[in-house]
RNA sequence: GCCGGGGUGGCGGAACUGGUCAGACGCGCCCGACUUAAAAUCGGGUGACUUCGGUCAUGCGGGUUCGAGUCCCGCCCCCGGCACCA
């Protein structure tokens, strides 16, 4: 008789043995050393401990990473599969506000919930290379890199147009503003002119168009591309006669430029505060001071007339100068030349204030009333005419991008300080390298009060001047966590080194990220800066490869109610109820076979009871099989299905990426070893069954493998399947006539299309649809069908 | 509007390069066995219609092909990204 299967006991006594042998540690290469060539770095995006446990999408998401874990090791890979805590932030800092407490306290009892949810899970994770982005000896190395990245020109400060959120009283970076609200908290956001710091993303805008040796999902390509938006065009000087100055535009279109009739610019631009009329500054305040969500949303054109013009360089002619809402200060040069025949919105802007509209660029795509130009294709046409403007000082080829520096300052308290001194006499001062980590204060009152609550402990605000001594005062901001988020990777390799962030010997051992799994909702944020701090370190010769994820995968929403998953709904199921119930290997086993792991998937848990199910069927028929002696004869048919198992398994895990299919097919071998338990094959496949299903339920397949007489299946080599076994002696012909089955019967699968061809016109069936008839033209399909078209 | 992804049984989904009457595997449902009974377990059935010969079925309409869920053209619907970006 077999024994209960008892899940939880043990799930329990395999978690400690996994411990007690270190299964999933790895170590590090040492330059020198022989290290093994086949390795694997497994990462998926690591979690925000702003919840008290996971949810089922973060257990769908490191389930799989653990499969892929499993099954590379056992293939002969070393994996290398880290954890650590993006613990910084607002939620844990809000939820501090609100609930009383520390946000440290709040982030680190979420971190020891979840830490203990997944060792509770069994997932196969080297723990000693755990870090978290709120401890000093991981933000220490944080400031190293923002003083590395300021030192050679990437960060910056500036006085600039940020998105201010009111509710989290903090600016808000341009790629976590959705539909003018803060991603966070939903709030509306402002714009506000702030001195805030920036990273020179702009500077790798092209490069982070291509990607290079990286196998990335095509939308995935598609929406950074869209987020980055780069347009070829040219820069042109139109000059303001009367004041003698000139008015830069950028423009895509330079070949309608003698269609342009007026001139714009936006409500920002310095001309209007400068030059502009009493009426048009009033208008441009008026304008200026809307949302800029607002200003989108308008259909109405509006405007007004500077009282000034600009002389078109091409031909001479003066163009009004209005100022109007459309145009935007922070794209190109916030003026533009309006060509409202060739433009929508200039042509609406014309249509508006009755301006004039000039068609040259013709129905054949060719210019015209564009003097010595017409004639040419509208793209040449834009060429000649930047030429000839660019020999005349007045225009050159540029290429604008949608893109934006990132703002990285924080005006909140739970976050990586700034390691930034500001002195009255020397400007703005690093932080001597020394000095790091700059420590997080102790601060009494972290509630926002639209500046950052640093800046009200004085006592650690207030500091000599590193460079002349004298009395100075910190960066009272902190920093965005997608900072932290940028370099974790990097340092999950090399966690605990005193001397630098990581070590370029073993970065460049265990990186590019062989596979990375996370959520599609991170494309325009987290995966793009981690793409150029990449590059930034590369050139500075820090590590030797310039794209951070080699492959790339985003799992779909775990929805409840149609929505993903989130605290602030209260749609949140997680793990512990059916781990309780059933077991980790359930819980993990389920979370998979729910469907394709890209796709969204409502929760239920309605259908854990088949898994279940699998599991105690799994339990008793290899049971069964262990305790018979073994039968004498020949492998048959659960040889051949053992071995298309293992062929299934391995395709769709490692090539297709696909989880739930294996399971059917683990399940399709169960249900045949179930009917033959005493075949002289069924032992090899009940191994088969349970070496396979170990990646997904670990637990279960560690204990029937000992009553099959093994140990250490983590250790085992996966399976191979055996070609000669693959091949079927004899296979199913289909006999169809003009495209419809007729007859269906075994043949061998030796015989010759001609003989496949002479036993089908055999068949009764057959013989009645084809009438007596020869037949029109005759298809076989080796190992398939044969066709006859009568 | 532009770009990307997707529409298959009551449900989740399978069918990987056009080729074994599309629907694997599981859920649900129905029937049966065991049981005093229930649960659990085990066995069987389950796309629709049918005059039981078949016929119709993968969002809709057309096309290519001996053969289309799979390829092509047009349309409808759903999801996601970008959007007054010059």
């Amino acid at each position: 008789m077999a024994p209960r299967y008892e899940p939880h006991e043990i799930e329990a006594k395999w978690q400690r043995v996994w411990e007690d042998e270190r299964a999933f540690n790895v170590p590090n290469p040492r330059p020198g050393e022989e290290a093994p060539e086949r390795h694997w770095y497994q990462l998926e995006m690591l979690p925000y401990p702003s919840y008290n446990g996971m949810h089922m999408g973060h257990v769908l998401n490191y389930t799989m990473g653990d499969v892929i874990t499993h099954v590379r090791r056992r293939s002969g890979w070393t994996v290398v599969r880290p954890m650590g805590w993006d613990a910084f932030g607002l939620p844990a800092e809000n939820a501090a506000i609100r609930e009383g407490g520390h946000p440290r306290e709040i982030a680190e009892r979420n971190i020891d919930t979840i830490r203990a949810q997944m060792q509770r899970l069994g997932w196969a994770i080297d723990w000693e290379r755990e870090v978290s982005s709120h401890d000093p000896r991981f933000y220490r190395w944080t400031q190293w890199l923002f003083l590395k990245l300021w030192q050679e020109g990437l960060a910056y400060r500036k006085s600039a147009p940020v998105n201010w959120c009111p509710n989290d009283q903090t600016v808000v970076a341009n790629e976590y503003v959705v539909d003018g609200r803060c991603e966070r908290c939903g709030a509306e956001v402002e714009l506000r002119n702030m001195t805030q710091w920036f990273f020179r993303t702009t500077a790798y805008a092209d490069e982070l168009l291509e990607y290079p040796g990286v196998d990335w999902p095509e939308r995935t390509k598609t929406i950074q591309r869209n987020w980055i938006g780069r347009s070829e065009g040219a820069e042109i000087l139109f000059r303001v006669d009367e004041l003698d100055e000139d008015l830069a535009v950028f423009t895509t279109r330079a070949d309608t430029l003698f269609g342009a009739t007026f001139f714009v610019v936006a409500p920002e631009h310095p001309f209007v505060e400068a030059h502009a009329s009493e009426d048009a500054k009033a208008y441009a305040r008026h304008a200026g001071a809307r949302p800029a969500e607002e200003r989108a949303a308008e259909t109405e054109k509006t405007g007004a007339f500077t009282g000034h013009y600009a002389t078109n360089p091409v031909n001479g002619e003066r163009l009004p100068i209005w100022v109007a809402d459309y145009v935007l200060m922070d794209y190109g040069t916030g003026a533009i030349m309006a060509v409202p025949a060739h433009d929508e919105r200039d042509g609406e802007f014309a249509a508006a204030f009755h301006l004039p509209v000039r068609l040259v660029v013709g129905e054949d795509g060719r210019l015209g009333s564009s003097g010595e130009f017409d004639g040419l294709p509208a793209a040449e046409g834009a060429r000649a005419i930047v030429a000839r403007l660019q020999a005349e000082g007045r225009a050159r080829p540029t290429v604008s991008y949608r893109l934006r520096d990132w703002s990285f300052s924080r005006q909140r308290y739970w976050g990586c300080p700034i390691p930034a001194i500001h002195c009255e006499r020397c400007g703005v001062v690093p932080v001597p390298e020394e000095d790091l980590p700059l420590l997080l204060p102790e601060v009494e009152d972290y509630a926002p009060k639209g500046k950052a609550p640093l800046a009200s402990n004085e006592e650690w605000l207030r500091v000599d001047c590193p460079q002349c001594g004298g009395e100075a005062q910190r960066d009272p901001d902190t920093m965005d966590t997608f900072v932290d988020s940028s370099w974790y990777f990097l340092r999950y390799v090399d966690p605990h080194n005193d001397e630098a962030p990581f070590d370029r010997f073993v970065v460049d051992y265990w990186l590019p990220v062989d596979q990375y799994i996370g959520g599609i909702d991170h494309t325009t944020g987290h995966l793009l800066y981690s793409r150029f701090f990449v590059k930034a370190l590369n050139d500075f010769g820090m590590l030797g490869f310039r794209e951070p994820f080699a492959r790339l995968f985003h799992q779909g929403w775990v929805q409840m109610g149609g929505t993903k998953m989130s605290k602030t709904k209260g749609n949140v199921a997680g793990p512990e109820a059916i781990v309780e119930q059933y077991g980790a290997d359930a819980v993990r086993l389920y979370i998979l076979f729910m469907g394709p792991a890209d796709q969204d998937m409502e929760w239920t848990d309605s259908g854990i009871e088949g898994i279940v199910r699998f599991l105690r069927r799994l339990w008793r028929v290899v049971h069964e099989v262990a305790e018979r002696a073994p039968a004498e004869g020949e492998p048959g048919a659960l040889t051949r299905k053992a071995n298309e198992t293992i062929a299934k398994v391995t395709d769709d895990v490692l090539r297709r990426f696909q989880f739930h299919t294996p399971i059917s097919a683990l399940m399709e071998l169960l249900n045949e070893l179930g009917g033959a338990p005493d075949a002289p094959d069924a032992r090899f496949a009940a191994e088969t069954a349970v070496s396979l299903i170990q990646p997904y339920a670990p637990h279960i397949a560690e204990e029937l493998w000992s009553a099959l007489g093994g140990e250490r299946l983590w250790r085992q080599p996966w399976p191979q399947a055996d070609e000669s076994q693959l091949v079927r002696e004899t296979f199913e012909l289909v006999v169809q006539v003009n495209g419809k089955v007729r007859d269906r019967f075994h043949v061998d699968a030796g015989l010759s299309e001609h003989d496949l061809v002479a036993r089908a016109r055999e068949r009764e069936k057959v013989r009645v649809h084809l009438n007596g008839g020869e037949p029109r033209k005759t298809i076989v399909v080796p190992g398939r069908l044969v066709n006859f078209v009568v």
